[in-house]
RNA sequence: GGCAGCGUAGCUCAGUUGGUGAGAGCGCCGGAUUCAUAACCCGGAGGUCGGCAGUUCAAAUCUGCCCGCUGCUACCA
């Protein structure tokens, strides 16, 4: 009998700014799954953190005047603040700089050596400094800078120019069959499925050698026996998935977490944890990710986010308007997880106010305040089943099965969707039996009824725990459930009649949008 | 340019292999009610199902073309 495990992590951010939404949305998406597969009685290990290296950070810590590892210290601590604020459930926050993972990814370079597929060669082409990418000629525009002179730019608009350096390859080209294998053999390991075909079709177009060093700068992990190299970001980046697999923190390949159990990633970095990173493992000979999920962006209202456009949100601010459990609900709630998502300050109070106000919030509230005003806060007996009841209860075995469907498909949205037809169920059933009009003529068949909606209330708040863990745990409180009969084995579990319950507090308050 | 997908009520979207009068949630309007956070409950509001032309007894659901949008990819050497 052993614990069922699941790893799980996000992309690593680049400590180049300040945290937007896209950094808080893919951390509260996977902390969502992480809460929710413990809950559901797996041992977990969640890994997050930051990618440091690259020629952007280096060059923005000379001009801060910097040390780069000084530099990057300061520039992740917002991102540490961030996940704190947002009750990210992380067990590791790895950097790319920590010195576990330079061994690790040491030990990697030298086992992709050992296999044959990596050799020095040249690179040239147009190269951007700033995009830290090469480009064909044919995909440059020109454009005039300031002077008047014509200059080319890459098509993101950055400056390019002419450079040639000596590189290590990765001999990605040998490993299109295997990786087409591999797609066609685990359908489930691109998600979602648009992704897949993408990816399939990108594979099947042909692969070229990847160029994995650069000598053009020397933050980064140094090539082991060549070291004027240092390795190719994200040769260095996606390692940080193995580094952080091996608990005991030495660096080791053999991690006891791996293989990986979920890749959250965003859309734009498919490609990287889809093509060469099962490359790089293959390469390598260890085992690969189950599964890689791109999820879609967020777009602030409708409009790309953009410090041109001035519409950058500040998750921080957004945590302290709403308060993170609004915000978590709102961007698991109104996104579906894997397509692209907008959001605004009015639908978020909508939102929220809708489900949790009104619903979630509204339903706990009127069910324990009439039990503390009828029966003295005392938890009482439920009754034989009639029709309403059962009725209650088909709504509730349908919801719970689609919720655990949509989440184990990591359908957040749709498991939400599923909680939210729990909820309307119970307040119907309140409703239908007007416990307040039976405390005038039958308090006993009162009781009764507001044993049952209290205990359809404890379901509802256990299945949203991943989503608001402090909220669900404020109301669990109050339901009196015990700290120990909170996770989904528990389920079945009803608070035992008789039960002190404490006076009960609104946790979900209307807010309105001022100014 | 190629490949893939999308365009359904104000908003976000469901709509298996074509067939009872085209749906849900939110918002909105009306009613009822008062346990509750003016919330819950009930009812309603009528959208050319992007456009055009076809296939069919019958199409939102199939075919072709067009318009618009998105993603991946390629090339104008």
């Amino acid at each position: 009998m052993s614990t069922p495990r699941f790893y799980v992590t996000t992309a690593i951010a680049y400590p180049n700014g300040r945290p937007h939404m896209g950094h808080a949305y893919e951390a509260i998406a996977t902390d969502v799954i992480a809460r929710f597969k413990r809950l559901d009685g797996h041992d977990v290990r969640f890994l997050t953190g930051t990618d440091e290296h690259g020629l952007k950070i280096d060059q923005a810590a000379r001009a801060a005047g910097q040390a780069p590892k000084a530099y990057v210290d300061a520039m992740v601590a917002p991102f540490q603040a961030l996940d704190a604020a947002l009750e990210i459930s992380f067990d590791r926050f790895i950097r790319t700089t920590d010195p576990d993972h330079k061994a690790l990814v040491q030990a990697l370079w030298q086992r992709m050596a050992a296999n044959g597929d990596l050799y020095l060669g040249r690179y040239e082409g147009w190269y951007s400094v700033r995009d830290e990418a090469y480009y064909d000629e044919a995909e440059l525009v020109e454009a005039q800078d300031a002077a008047g002179t014509t200059v080319k730019l890459s098509p993101q608009g950055t400056p390019v120019e002419w450079t040639v350096e000596e590189s290590w390859f990765f001999r990605l080209s040998a490993y299109q069959e295997r990786l087409l294998a591999l797609y066609d053999s685990q359908p489930g390991f691109i998600q979602p499925q648009s992704r897949f075909n993408e990816m399939r079709a990108f594979v099947a177009g042909g692969l070229s050698d990847l160029s994995v060093s650069r000598t053009s700068f020397s933050w980064g992990i140094p090539v082991p026996g060549d070291e004027r190299h240092v390795m190719y970001v994200w040769l260095d980046a996606l390692a940080n998935y193995l580094t952080g697999a091996d608990a005991s923190g030495q660096g080791g390949l053999d991690g006891e977490w791996w293989p990986a159990d979920l890749h959250v990633v965003g859309k734009d970095v498919v490609r990287f944890h889809t093509v060469y990173w099962p490359a790089f493992l293959m390469s390598a000979g260890l085992a690969l990710p189950k599964t890689v999920f791109g999820h879609g962006f967020l777009l602030n209202r409708g409009e790309k986010m953009s410090k041109s456009l001035g519409n950058v949100v500040d998750p921080a601010e957004m945590v302290s308007r709403f308060g993170v459990d609004r915000l978590r609900w709102y961007l698991c709630r109104e996104v579906a997880f894997g397509e692209d998502g907008s959001y605004s300050d009015e639908a978020i109070v909508e939102r929220t106010n809708a489900d949790l106000a009104n619903g979630i919030g509204n339903l706990a509230q009127r069910s324990l305040s009439m039990v503390a005003k009828n029966l003295g806060g005392v938890m009482p007996t439920r009754g034989a089943a009639g029709d309403s009841e059962l009725r209650l209860k088909q709504a509730f075995h349908d919801g719970t099965d689609a919720y655990f469907a949509a989440m184990n498909a990591l359908a957040l949205h749709r498991g939400l969707e599923a909680l939210m037809g729990m909820v309307n169920a119970a307040n119907l059933y309140f409703a239908d039996n007007a416990p307040w009009a039976l405390a005038k003529t039958d308090v006993a068949r009162m009781a009764e009824v507001l044993a049952a909606t209290l205990d359809a209330t404890r379901r509802i708040v256990l299945l949203a725990q991943p989503f608001m863990p402090g909220s669900c745990a404020r109301l669990l409180d109050q339901l009196g459930v015990a700290a120990d009969a909170r996770d989904f084995n528990a389920l079945n579990t009803p608070v035992a009649a008789g039960a002190q319950l404490p006076p009960p507090a609104g946790v979900f308050p209307r807010i309105t949008l001022e100014s």
